[in-house]
DNA sequence: TATATTGTTACACC
DNA sequence: TGGTGTAACAATAT
């Protein structure tokens, strides 16, 4: 489930595997995972030269050397694994693939996608601005422009919002998603159905600090391989043995030895500490 | 066999 | 209008 971590840590691989490397051919085998007319997406990508990997909440911006930027969004099961020409093909890298990109050199980048939700589009690079003002993403929480007043000027815009689905919410901030928002609430000590507008200002602080501490812990540890994540080496990410809550429900506690509880919420399941992380706010 | 899972969006409703 | 809530998408594990 790549979130702003897992996908920043593929950003970060194919950023310099790919930069320079020229398209020979690309193959499609599921033609709805491409959002346009799939002989113009090959006719504009194939013999294009990748300049660069960008990243915007979690979708990956692929620069082109013809003006054109290719978006891909991994959704919940997406994965883009590079291979070396000649190197050994595993199981992940033919499973689910829908479509592989060969690049002159013979290397190739797999994009498999169990569930399918993943995409690809292109836009003209000149256009990418005009192209995510529309998407109304709010801010990169990693950002050092991402300031806590900034986030409690966003939280007053949602004042009846759950704090859970708050977080989540890409149009609020970009790149979170069920387990490092389960995380963050913990780390705050904030139950996940606290309304936005009921939060004290030392709360609001805190989910500040674990919205940054969090996502750069993770980040660090390649993201969290609960299932299906891996990256762009094939490899799984680290920070699952850092999770306080997610995945948890039942089990200890790691701060107070009570028991993790599950609560849907919004649809989405959310895990947290009954103790540490109390409805009502505590009363100093 | 029914249910849970996941990010995002389309859509209904007020 | 916009804010909010829910269903849908798909394939798997349990």
């Amino acid at each position: 489930m790549p979130e702003l971590p897992e996908v920043e840590t593929i950003r970060r691989q194919l950023n310099s595997l790919l930069a320079g490397k020229k398209i020979r051919s690309v193959k499609v085998s599921l033609p709805k995972m491409v959002k346009l007319n799939l002989g113009k997406f090959k006719k504009i990508v194939v013999g294009a030269k990748i300049i660069c990997v960008l990243r915007r909440a979690k979708i990956l911006i692929v620069e082109l050397s013809n003006d054109w930027s290719m978006l891909v969004h991994l959704k919940m099961s997406g994965r883009l694994i590079f291979r070396r020409k000649r190197e050994k093909l595993q199981e992940h890298d033919t499973k689910w693939n829908h479509l592989i990109y060969e690049f002159f050199d013979g290397s190739r980048l797999f994009h498999n996608d169990l569930r399918q939700f993943g995409y690809v589009k292109l836009v003209k690079s000149a256009e990418l601005a005009e192209f995510f003002k529309k998407e109304k993403l709010g801010p990169e929480p990693l950002e050092k422009d991402f300031t806590l007043e900034d986030f409690a000027a966003i939280l007053k815009k949602r004042p009846n919002a759950k704090i859970k689905q708050f977080l989540m919410d890409p149009q609020n901030i970009a790149g979170i998603g069920n387990i490092y928002s389960d995380e963050i609430l913990f780390f705050a000590g904030v139950h996940p159905l606290r309304r936005t507008c009921e939060l004290k200002s030392a709360e609001i602080k805190k989910i500040f600090g674990g919205i940054k501490k969090i996502l750069a812990e993770a980040l660090k540890l390649h993201g969290s391989s609960d299932n299906d994540y891996l990256d762009a080496l094939g490899r799984k990410g680290d920070y699952v043995p850092q999770l306080k809550v997610y995945g948890r429900e039942g089990e200890k506690c790691k701060k107070c030895g009570g028991i993790i509880a599950r609560l849907k919420i919004g649809g989405r399941s959310a895990h947290f500490c009954p103790a540490c992380q109390a409805l009502r706010p505590s009363r100093q």
